[in-house]
DNA sequence: TCTATCATGTAACCAGTTACATGATTTT
DNA sequence: AAAATCATGTAACTGGTTACATGATAGA
């Protein structure tokens, strides 16, 4: 670990060479074997790109054909392998991306630092449909997940236990947040509701603007 | 909300037409205020791109040219004020980020996901560095979040108290899978540690691969 | 005087996306 | 015979990034 900048971010890229770290294997092969194992919903992967990553990932010498088959009439299929330097790429990169939290703005986080441009009984309404949607999903990725139990090592469902306590983490904050503007007790919210009716900056935020809070 | 595609979906952009529905601003500007703001922290601005930005959603039409000041000898300044389009689709774009949760796929997920190529007891390690990353910074966000308020309303430190939570919310769980692994209850992580020591593939996993864990 | 910051922008580049094209084989 | 899916790829585009260029003014 100690790549300053790393040429290849692609997430399918790493992915392709976690794959190849295993065995050779020709594109579609890697796509069908990420779909089987249902890497999509934790790994962002555009399909339609897989043969520009893979030659991308081939021109920095991280992976290399190992083989070019062809069976009957068929178009011929080349095998792709893991490089030596493929392999140590792939498992700094792994390595970074556990040991090291990234920032990486999540939209909702966004949203919330510009909230005040919405009316705030809009932002109620939306919130509520929002800690809906987080807890349906939660349903259902919680039965998913008892079925995946059945059948797999634990090894290969913690993606899937993690997303499933960071989305709970979520929906509770949310709830906690509605309720706060519901109730009235977020405060300031007066001069919120006027701001976006009539797009006049309240005098007592304006002056706010000058000083920083994080002074003394 | 119903934007089938957003043809515009870069978070400075947003960040751009919000400020600009407050009044008219030169890019510069813009800048300036959103540093000011903190904004940096909870949205992803490359402020190298401003400009090219800025042109971009004028192209679109959200935004328009408000007036061309010159002061003295400096260079002009272009302000840019909101166009009704851009009003619209700034609005549209803000609920929808509200009540929809975005699939993101987190790269800590996507390492999660690809986790067995790394030998279990470097696993322990890495986790372990991640855990301390993250509780040192649930501390400083706490000790920046207590300085806020004391100045500012909670309408302007709600994304900071959401990146608290989450933030802690990770922490824990990573904890968890640390015991978890290190006490040696999480299961089969001797299969794991020889299958990343030795490259083979333990016949029990070959198995898994044919069948479908979702199915009755 | 020198540095920092104000304030503007452009040009080149690039990874990744989209959309299309091709044809074999298998299944219905 | 038609539809699905296996399996390959290319060409064009495009948003966004990087890196550079310019010159004014304010402050140390």
């Amino acid at each position: 670990m100690g790549a300053e900048r790393r040429r290849l971010r692609n997430p399918l890229a790493l992915a392709v060479m976690a794959l190849l770290s295993e065995r050779p294997m020709h594109p579609y092969e890697i796509a069908q074997t990420l779909r089987r194992r249902g890497k999509e919903n934790s790994v962002k992967i555009n399909f339609g790109s897989l043969y520009t990553v893979v030659r991308n990932v081939e021109k920095h010498g991280y992976v290399e054909v190992a083989d070019v088959q062809r069976q009957g009439n068929r178009p011929e299929r080349t095998l792709y392998g893991l490089t030596e330097a493929g392999r140590r790429e792939m498992l700094d990169w792994m390595a970074e991306l556990v040991a090291v939290p990234a920032r990486e703005y999540p939209l909702f986080e966004t949203a919330l630092s510009l909230i005040g441009v919405l009316p705030p009984d809009e932002v109620v309404v939306l919130l509520e449909k929002r800690a809906e949607a987080l807890e349906s999903h939660c349903a259902e990725v919680g039965e998913v997940l008892r079925l995946l139990r059945r059948t797999l090592p634990r090894l290969f469902v913690v993606e899937t236990e993690y997303q499933l306590h960071m989305t709970g983490a979520q929906a509770t904050w949310v709830r906690g947040l509605l309720r706060e503007i519901a109730e009235g007790r977020l405060g300031g919210v007066d001069d919120w509701r006027r701001f976006t009716a009539t797009g006049e900056t309240p005098e007592k935020w304006r002056e706010l603007e000058g000083q920083d809070p994080l002074a003394p």
